[in-house]
RNA sequence: GGCCCGGUGGUCAAGCGGCUAAGACACCGCCCUUUCACGGCGGUAACACGAGUUCGAUUCUCGUCCGGGUCACCA
């Protein structure tokens, strides 16, 4: 035992604090019964991912149904695969998606809460603290092995096709050196990694209950898992058993990649004398391979849509996104949903039995109904706000022609908006340009193609009729008078009724002309409402498109 | 290969021993309609396979197959 001491300090000369001054400094959160306490733990290793997302909406909800806490943590314990802007990535994407944490860390270098530091690079001296203790009790030992050494043994137990490969047992050559093999090696200045000292059995099963899956059992950990590595940082599991004891996490929900490290885990929070968390383990989103046809994991190579920014680059409302993660994350949610048109989603009683366990695949064509309706639902200033806040940034010159005239812009946003039956026609602000294009003539590119049934001469005399009828003081009753008071002279009829029990008898009925008007005005034959177009095209445009529209059929 | 998770229509997904196996997206048709959309109505389409338990299995058990994860000083 005094050899265990002897080496601890051996081990860690300058750590001078012990557990129970972490204990007191963290102590367990005052929080209501049934109060769960959730984390968000990434690591800044590249852009936010879609899953992450997901996952971060599951903490979220799961801490505030509960009326507990969820926090951010950053896990950036391998400074190899680190990326330059990989924590404001993070933060920046949450924050852009409306999801907030209670505490954590909020942008670089910033954070809120009374259990942090919450980056795990900053609480080193914990991790170690819990480290020496852990060499005091005999649980943990100091391995010398090299690369070389690791390798070789994965090959021996490859080549007498062991089923269970690892640091263990026999294999663990530096699990029983003596305090002086230890002494003389720190002395030669080895480097080693701290390794637990598990007292598992092979035979052994542990058994967990995991929140979405129900009972899992697995055979006990044996491996002597690496808890420091060499340059003393802790890997993901010793950190994790840390940071969720003394951060308070009631609930660790993670993706399901961690299913199999569970039983290392538990043994790890045991042999610290600490309460195991429940576990819930996520599933994963999926998509479909465009070459194989299978389903596979979101990849961030392949896949642009695994990025969160490329939702934010093509202009997906933040609710948008979170509405549809909720349908994916959880199966009542469009029950829900219907049943409460009006509430924000993050209202959403969430409940993590309610998550499927099998990975789903993310659904561009589900997403943008989803934001259609969403979008349908916004007033014509959010909308026209988000555009432009949109379009500065990624559409510099639509930015200004958009914004050149915000209340036109606005009106044109308008038309047939807050209505019980909104249109439904955009799903991401990048589609804006192209969607209000005939309002700018920047962008208005017309296409005077005519449906078939009509003649260009005939379109060409519509034209003349409207420029000649057309009054802006119109109200919409008597501008669709105007426009059925054209039919007739010209052969066709403002009885859409009676044109269908005799088409023989006429060229078109008034849905026809109105489209040549439509489409000498707009250049395409669907719109919203063509009276409020008109009204917002102002007169002298209105006159150019039709003369235009004239000239060119009557060419044609 | 060992261990583990998963497998209901094209996709998401209800279901939890007895149902004509919900619903949403997509697709198709019809209706409404001055276009398109919206809305309404209807349609195509599924329990991976094989045993077992049971009066009865999509639901329970086992096996097979398929998909995924994990076996690092990465998380």
């Amino acid at each position: 035992m005094d050899q265990n001491k002897a080496l601890a300090q051996l081990l860690f000369p300058t750590i001078d604090k012990t557990p129970a001054d972490y204990e007191a400094l963290y102590p367990p959160r005052d929080l209501p019964e049934g109060a769960r306490v959730t984390r968000f733990a990434p690591s800044p290793t590249g852009y936010l991912h879609i899953g992450g997302l997901f996952g971060a909406l599951v903490d979220v909800l799961t801490a505030k149904v509960s009326g507990g806490v969820s926090y951010l943590r950053i896990e950036d314990t391998d400074k190899k695969r680190e990326v330059v802007d990989g924590v404001s990535g993070i933060t920046d994407g949450m924050k852009a998606f409306g999801v907030k944490f209670d505490e954590g860390v909020t942008g670089f270098g910033t954070e809120t809460g009374a259990y942090g530091p919450y980056t795990q690079s900053q609480r080193v001296e914990i991790y170690q603290t819990v480290a020496k203790s852990l060499v005091e009790n005999g649980l943990a030992y100091p391995c010398f092995c090299s690369a070389d050494d690791l390798n070789a043994i994965r090959e021996q137990q490859e080549a007498a096709g062991a089923d269970i490969r690892g640091y263990f047992g026999k294999w663990a050559k530096c699990r029983d050196l003596s305090f002086e093999e230890i002494e003389e090696n720190l002395r030669a200045g080895k480097s080693w990694v701290l390794r637990f000292r598990s007292d598992g059995s092979p035979e052994k099963r542990i058994f967990f209950e995991d929140l979405i899956r129900g009972k899992i059992e697995m055979p006990e950990n044996i491996i002597d898992e690496v808890l420091l590595k060499s340059d003393g940082i802790p890997t993901y599991h010793f950190a994790h058993c840390c940071d969720d004891h003394f951060m308070r996490t009631t609930h660790v929900i993670r993706g399901e990649e961690w299913i199999s490290s569970v039983p290392k885990h538990i043994a790890l929070f045991k042999a610290c004398g600490y309460k195991v968390p429940k576990y819930a383990h996520t599933p994963q989103v999926l998509k479909l391979d465009d070459e194989t046809g299978d389903k596979r994991k979101l990849s961030k190579r392949k896949d642009p849509e695994a990025a969160v920014s490329f939702f934010v680059e093509e202009g997906v409302p933040k609710e948008s996104l979170t509405e549809y993660l909720l349908t994916l994350l959880s199966s009542g949610f469009e029950d829900w949903r219907r049943a409460n048109p009006d509430v924000p989603a993050m209202d959403y009683p969430f409940n993590l039995k309610k998550m499927s366990s099998s990975g789903c695949l993310f659904d561009l064509v589900k997403l943008n109904d989803v934001s259609k309706n969403v979008i349908s639902k916004f007033s014509a200033a959010r909308v026209y706000a988000d555009v432009a806040a949109w379009a500065q940034v990624y559409d510099p010159e639509f930015y200004a022609v958009f914004t050149a005239d915000p209340a036109r812009a606005t009106a044109a946003l308008n038309i047939d908006r807050e209505t019980p039956k909104p249109r439904k026609d955009i799903a991401k602000w990048s589609e804006v340009k192209a969607y209000l294009s005939y309002f700018f003539n920047e962008y208005y590119t017309p296409d005077l193609t005519l449906p078939e049934n009509l003649s260009p001469a005939d379109a060409a005399e519509i034209c003349k009729g409207c420029a000649a009828a057309f009054d802006l003081a119109d109200d919409k009753e008597q501008w669709f008078a105007r426009i059925k008071a054209l039919c007739e002279p010209l052969g066709f009829t403002p009885n859409v009724k009676e044109y269908k029990q005799d088409p023989s008898a006429f060229k078109g009925h008034v849905g026809d002309v109105s489209t040549v008007i439509r489409v000498a005005l707009t250049g395409r034959r669907n719109t919203p409402d063509l009276y409020a177009i008109m009204q917002l095209l102002g007169e002298a445009e209105i006159r150019a498109r039709l003369a235009a529209a004239a000239a060119a059929w009557t060419n044609a």
